[in-house]
DNA sequence: TTGAGTCATATTGTCGACAAAAGTATAGCG
DNA sequence: CGCTATACTTTTGTCGACAATATGACTCAA
């Protein structure tokens, strides 16, 4: 079975660092995330992005290496890299020699991302409608229950502010086929829109509108309706810009009157 | 002047890496980008994103670290990292525990990058003409101008096969005033086109209808015409598909034909 | 001859230490 | 008293070495 004792050897260390770790870090309340990840560099990459997604490293303030990597106790190596692709998903600006620095999303930066996503969900919204498979509806449809009887429980309070919303989003792009758009949308922006949505939340009224609106796309995507899919997933996106649109409004205004 | 005799050394070695070295590269044919590299890193990221798009390292070829560490007279730690942003690009794909490898572009991808490049660089088309400035205008005539020059030389056979329509949409782009739009077109999405064009290259009855088409865009700029613009734009990048597909079909062809 | 299992090798992942740069505090000078 | 230049500290960038993993060659048995 095993070959030699060095292979005994490396599966027990694997077993601690892969499968004790992780139970470890659930015990103290750290986010615990799926196990296909190979590397100690994927690892904390996503560790952190949770963590900045989640404002648990506020954004704003300055990543120090060696703290890091103490307090995750691992090496510096690993960390840059997982700092590397953190930078790449936009989520950190890093300058030489100084160091990086968590983003601050202001309401401008959100609805230039918002300005991108409008044509990129659009689009995938239309390929989603034309070459979904039958289990992609039935999980979209599944997905959309649960959101409804979440929803009916909390009243509608955090349907829209938490991540219902996204887990939508994110479910629709993935039935896109394109696996360009799936990356840019899912890997690259994604992210950002969860941290921003985790700073903000978005005002409650807008939760029943938007649940009825995905209700309206996912029938457009039942009939195949590609042009229609594409029309709503816009205009849902647009609609939610304009909210943060007021909200920026809102800003300048208590700015000025400060 | 200099403090001390440690910052007279460190400038002497600052000198020679960052305006010698350059200068032996140009002298050996290496590629010379400009100066505001101040990492290593960036230096021979710079550098292997020249050699994968041109194809001095050929697609689909394995990343060796300690060949590439040698030839560049550099640690491992910097390429390292050099290649995880190569990742960030889509230039290479890398597996845990194995390695990088050059991604090899089939016509199919293509096609996935140009469906998506549509749709951005339409919007990014219409941005620029509402919000062009006088400046814009006059670069982008001036590329257009240097283009025809070029183009009448050499009878247009290499415009559209080599940078000329490029560099067209990457300035385009860049006068779009969207940060994360130009973002994704000219860091992410751009060198996969780049590198795609100097593979396939286009074919030449192309090369009049492109310039002319590229003319039209221009016009809708300078008349602030959004609309027509994206209009343009979009026909503009769907036309170089239904090339890409005509040439995917071609090949599929000669597939069967063996 | 083929197949499974073992070993050797090369390559990637990780680490700790050193070098260089930025930021900070202090002392000297005008 | 204020400013500049120097030294000091902290942090980032780079390096070489070690550990872990995958790949390919080899052996032995069916």
């Amino acid at each position: 079975m095993f070959q030699g004792k060095a292979k005994l050897y490396a599966f027990i260390r694997k077993l601690l660092f892969w499968h004790i770790c992780p139970i470890v870090d659930q015990l103290t309340g750290s986010p615990l995330e799926s196990i296909p990840l190979r590397t100690i560099a994927d690892k904390v990459f996503q560790d952190l992005v949770t963590a900045i997604v989640e404002g648990s490293i506020p954004a704003g303030s300055k990543i120090s290496e060696p703290e890091l990597a103490k307090s995750h106790g691992i090496s510096r190596g690993p960390l840059r890299e997982a700092i590397a692709r953190l930078e790449a998903c936009g989520l950190l600006i890093r300058k030489p020699n100084v160091g990086a620095r968590v983003v601050t999303l202001s309401a401008q930066d959100m609805i230039e991302i918002s300005e991108v996503r409008e044509p990129l969900e659009g689009m995938a919204c239309r390929l989603a409608a034309e070459h979904r498979s039958d289990e992609d509806l039935a999980e979209l449809r599944r997905l959309l229950d649960q959101h409804m009887s979440m929803d009916a429980l909390q009243k509608g309070q955090s349907y829209y502010q938490k991540e219902g919303d996204l887990d939508f989003h994110y479910k629709i792009v993935q039935c896109c086929k394109n696996q360009k758009l799936i990356g840019l949308l899912c890997d690259d922006l994604y992210h950002l829109v969860r941290m921003y949505r985790y700073q903000y939340g978005m005002s409650s009224p807008r939760a029943h509108r938007a649940f009825r609106e995905h209700t309206q796309i996912i029938d457009a995507i039942e009939d195949r309706d590609g042009e229609l899919a594409e029309f709503l997933m816009r205009r849902h996106i647009r609609a939610s810009r304009n909210n943060i649109q007021a909200r920026l409004l809102q800003e300048a205004e208590a700015q000025a009157n400060t």
